[in-house]
Parts: structure tokens; C-alpha cells; sequence
DNA sequence: TGTACATCAGTGAACGCGCGTTCACTGATGTAC
DNA sequence: TGTACATCAGTGAACGCGCGTTCACTGATGTAC
């Protein structure tokens, strides 16, 4: 199962020829747009289904409910986070480390920017206990995760001050996605979104490299 | 209007006598309670009346629908959070500030374990851009975020790897939200609680006093 | 190139259920004398 | 201390609406010869 030519079948298991993937992929785009528009609470299959102009009946043929649109949505979000592991590999010393965090910063800001409101709810549901997106978090997010770890073991083995690696990667992730999702209403407040992507990005370079 | 002497009323602008408050408030507690057991999404006016073994009437005569309870329940919940400002005062040099960075971080974890799921509730419908829970968290969380930019400015005066004070408190509220919001998960994938609190407290106070 | 048939995809219409919401009423509590 | 009345609080019952869901059917596309 590649990721971009996935074997698709529809609620009864049939294999869908092109005309139904297409139909899918509208479903899967009015449903990231209307999730941009609706809280996910007033989100109704008949809204998904008026989007592209089609009737609840086909919408029933691709989803059995809104969970498993947005769970799809959110998974076909998912896998375009952009080269996230070539930016964190190699070195992360003076000048050039900085740059990396802050092409990091940048390209969660970015992706979160495409795709808030779906990556919103992901967080959520996850948060909430369930285990499908919680997985697909984790599997978007361990690489990452691991990734960063590994970098701060590498620059700042025996240093005490870093406690866990592991949690310190944890913490550099909380501070990409929470300022992600909160950007927006922080500049409403004042703090510009170059502020952010400098401090971020400083406090990254800082945690990894213990400089 | 005191914190815990509010004027309250009915639907109908009625002041609400001793057994008016006692089931309000026996609405409040049914909400917070099923919201953790129950997703947002899922929550019915009828549920919350049947949890607290009265009928829906009754319901409407203290809150308009969900959200309103909801709003009601995170309102009683963000008062409840304690003396963080207290906790910031002072000096943050030394084994001190590293004390009292640990002790924010530990207060901010068992204030989320303790209401989790209101609070994620709140922070999810403020991003969704409900500007009554966004004013609600913003009153709660504004007067943190500006005591930690203070005492960032005045122990990093002048120095240019913190950037902007104000998004470098963003980012330490970032991660203190995130972070109580998901260390659950993280326990699972075998970062402990306590690496947890002492990564993020080192990292706090380095960004607070650039130690 | 045309015709017949098979499969794919989409949908109208119907049904039922459960929830939101309201109102007129009952029962509980408080107050005056 | 008791009785009458006023206000407070709670609720049963009803209504309608809109959504979820399904099914039998129609129309579109593909394939064989």
C-alpha cells in the first residue's frame, strides 16, 4: 500500500474505478471545508453531502459517518507534512542549526495554516481517547519526535540540564503545535507571527543544542 | 460581581434562590462529568438532565443548550486554577527559579488532570474561533502569560537570542498546555511523568533567565 | 462502427427515531399575620 | 403555632423537525463481438 495509490473500496468492499475516486475526493474536500466553517459538533453527513451536490445516500456508499470522513481527511492531511526529517538531519551548530529550527518552525506554521481545522479535531479525537486518530498522530508525529530526540542526545549526551531527550523533544513538539493552531489569535494580541517564528525557533536551537 | 458570589439567574432574568443554585450546580458537575466520558460531539441536552435525574424543562430554565453549559462549566473550572501568579513572583535565579518552574509545571499538570476534558473543550472552541471561550481562556491565561514576560525581559534585558519577551512566554505557555493536555499518551511511549515535568521546568527556566 | 449486455455509480423517496423546545400545570418553600 | 397566600422550582406531555439510514431503482460507463 503506497501512500498515494492506496486500494480503495467502498462501505461494501467493491474496489472503486475512477469516477468513484473522484466522487470520494470531493466528499473528502467539502469535508475539510466545511470543518473550516462548522464547529465539528454541527457537522452533518446532508451538509457533506449538499457540499458537492450529491445526495446522503452516496455519501453513506464511501463513510459509514462524519468520524470516518474526517478521519480519512485527516489522514490524507497527515501524509503531506512536507520533508519534516531532512530538515532536522545534520549538523544544528551556531548559524546554521538556527536556520534548520527556524525552517522547521516555519514549515509546521505553514502546514497548520493549510490545514487548521482538521488537524484541530485530529488533536482532539486523539486527546479524547480515540484510538484511530490517536494512531495516526503517533504516526505522523513519532518520526519527529525521534528524530529531535536523537539530535539532542547526540549534542547534549551527559549534559544533566536536558532531563529525557524524549521529553524535551515532547516539549519542542507542544510548542510547534500549540502555537501552530494558536498563531492567529496571538497576533490579535500583539505578538507578531515573526516574533513567534524567531523565539520558537531559538528556544528549539537552544534545546537541542544546549548552546 | 465577586468570583464566587456572582448574581445569578434563570433563563427568564429570575435571581435563583438556595435550591435554584444547588441544581445548577448539579447541572454543572452532570456536564463536566460526561464530558469526560462522553465526546463533545455526543453530548445531548437530554443526557445531562437524565444524569442528574431531572428532566430537560428543568435543564432549559438555567442554560440555553450545550455550549452554554459547557461555557458555564470551564468559567467555574478557569477560576479554579491556583495562585499561579504567586508561583512567578520573585526571584527565578538559581536552584530557586528551577524550584519554581517545577512547581508552575506541577500545578499546571494536576489542574489538567483534574479537568481535562473542560479544558481541552475550551481551548478547542476558542481556536474554532467561539469568542466567548476565547475571551474565557484569555482572562485566564493573559495574566501568566504577561508575569512570564516580565521576568523574562528583566533577566534577558538587552539580550537577542530570546527574541520578542511576549512569544517567548507564548511558547512556555505552549508547552505547559500541550504537554498537561497529552502526557497520558506520552506515559504510553514510555516518557515518564516526572521527565516530563523536569524537562519542561529546565527549559522554562532557561528561557526565563537564559541560564 | 454498432449493438447488447454487464457492471459501476448515483439517487429519490421513504421511514423512524430521538432530540430540542415549550407550556400549562403541580408541588415545594417562604412569609405574613 | 397555625393558616392562607405568594413565589419559587420542577416536570409531564406534546409537537415538530431534521437527520441518519436504507433500498429499489435509474442512468452512466465499459466491454465483447
Amino acid at each position: 500500500m503506497s501512500p498515494d495509490e492506496e486500494e480503495l473500496v467502498d462501505q461494501s468492499g467493491r474496489q472503486l474505478g475512477p469516477r468513484a475516486m473522484a466522487t470520494r475526493k470531493r466528499l473528502l474536500d467539502a469535508t475539510e471545508k466545511l470543518l473550516g466553517e462548522t464547529k465539528l459538533r454541527d457537522l452533518r453527513v446532508i451538509d457533506i453531502a449538499r457540499e458537492v451536490g450529491t445526495s446522503a445516500a452516496t455519501f453513506y456508499q464511501y463513510f459509514r459517518d462524519v468520524d470516518d470522513v474526517v478521519l480519512a481527511v485527516a489522514e490524507q492531511v497527515s501524509q503531506e507534512i512536507p520533508g519534516m526529517l531532512e530538515r532536522i538531519a545534520g549538523s544544528w551548530e551556531g548559524d546554521e542549526g538556527l536556520r534548520k529550527a527556524r525552517s522547521i518552525v516555519q514549515a509546521f506554521i505553514d502546514h497548520w495554516d493549510a490545514h487548521q481545522a482538521v488537524l484541530r479535531v485530529r488533536n482532539l479525537a486523539s486527546d479524547e481517547g480515540d484510538e484511530r486518530f490517536a494512531r495516526l498522530r503517533a504516526r505522523t508525529m513519532s518520526p519527529l519526535l525521534m528524530q529531535l530526540a536523537e539530535r539532542i542526545e547526540e549534542h547534549r549526551a551527559g549534559d544533566p540540564s536536558v532531563g529525557h531527550p524524549a521529553a524535551a523533544a515532547a516539549a519542542m513538539a507542544a510548542i510547534l503545535e500549540r502555537l501552530a493552531a494558536y498563531h492567529r489569535q496571538l497576533e490579535n494580541l500583539g505578538v507578531s507571527r515573526e516574533d513567534l517564528v524567531e523565539s520558537s525557533a531559538r528556544i528549539l536551537h537552544r534545546t537541542v543544542t544546549g548552546a
